[in-house]
DNA sequence: ATAGTGAATTGAATAATATTCAATAATATA
DNA sequence: TATATTATTGAATATTATTCAATTCACTAT
């Protein structure tokens, strides 16, 4: 038996789907040449970024979430973007934002378990240039990426 | 012109779209019907949620991202996910969790601008039981739903 | 070990869908 | 109003997903 699930959901998470056009020209009542042809123009816009799969992230060992509020050194505060796309290259990170308020930078994480992330805090987030990180665990996900659970 | 764009981000933010079997069976070099029935397989169980869109969401006018902490009063700590439900139905909100630590929701909110959240915190978001709540705003997103920007 | 069971893999045939193209219509611009 | 640009659409084609049946694989109990 060849492992072949655990690549395709990797494939899932970037990409690798597309439109149902014929679905959303009968949804729309229009026809799919013309559905076709405005969603061709959202993506040469750049609107649309990708089409990617939604998971039950407990079922793909992804169900521990946590956001992690981060408080950069002073020194780092003209350039937090420099940490930021280094923390942004982990597959286990979701999101990374920039922020105004006391912490200057919030990520979304999702590891299989506590353990998992205690190492990911060891040898990922804490490292030089941020001073102080608060740790909010997600005891129950509600909704995701606007999908309801 | 039929305002036809719209319709189709709305419909993308949920689902109508598929995976490429062809593709994923070209990268890993599998016959397209071991993915179809590996895919098939994932769906069934509950892994894959959905397949949607993701998009530059500057481009579509929710440019202005918050993360807003929230604090129940003390009346509500015993049924959270009656007020997390609640808002998880606004289509402005990307996600709701349930929290351990100073704040016990987390939410995650797109909207066009500063003037369309100061709507939302007061229509939507300020309400019984919420005690106490700290906006976070986005300055800048390095990577969203897995997908870096 | 091995027979038996259910699950996984696969090729061939078919059904469904996306894509291309050219014509037309609508909108914007000068 | 004339002209250029963009959007809509039907018909033809290319691509892709899906179904089905055969085979292989993995596991369990004897």
């Amino acid at each position: 038996m060849k492992n072949i699930t655990e690549k395709i959901v990797k494939l899932f998470k970037e990409g690798n789907c597309t439109p149902q056009i014929a679905k959303i020209a009968k949804k729309l009542k229009e026809p799919s040449t013309t559905i076709h042809y405005n969603i061709k123009k959202l993506e040469k816009e750049g609107a649309i970024k990708t089409y990617k799969a939604i998971f039950d992230y407990k079922k793909i060992d992804e169900g521990f979430c946590v956001f992690v509020l981060i408080s950069l050194s002073p020194d780092e505060y003209g350039n937090p973007e420099k940490i930021g796309k280094d923390l942004a290259k982990h597959p286990e990170v979701e999101s990374v934002d920039i922020c105004t308020g006391n912490w200057e930078m919030i990520l979304k994480v999702r590891v299989k378990d506590q353990d998992t992330y205690y190492n990911l805090v060891k040898n990922v987030i804490s490292r030089r240039g941020i001073n102080k990180i608060v740790s909010l665990t997600s005891l129950k996900q509600l909704k995701t990426e606007f999908v309801t659970l």
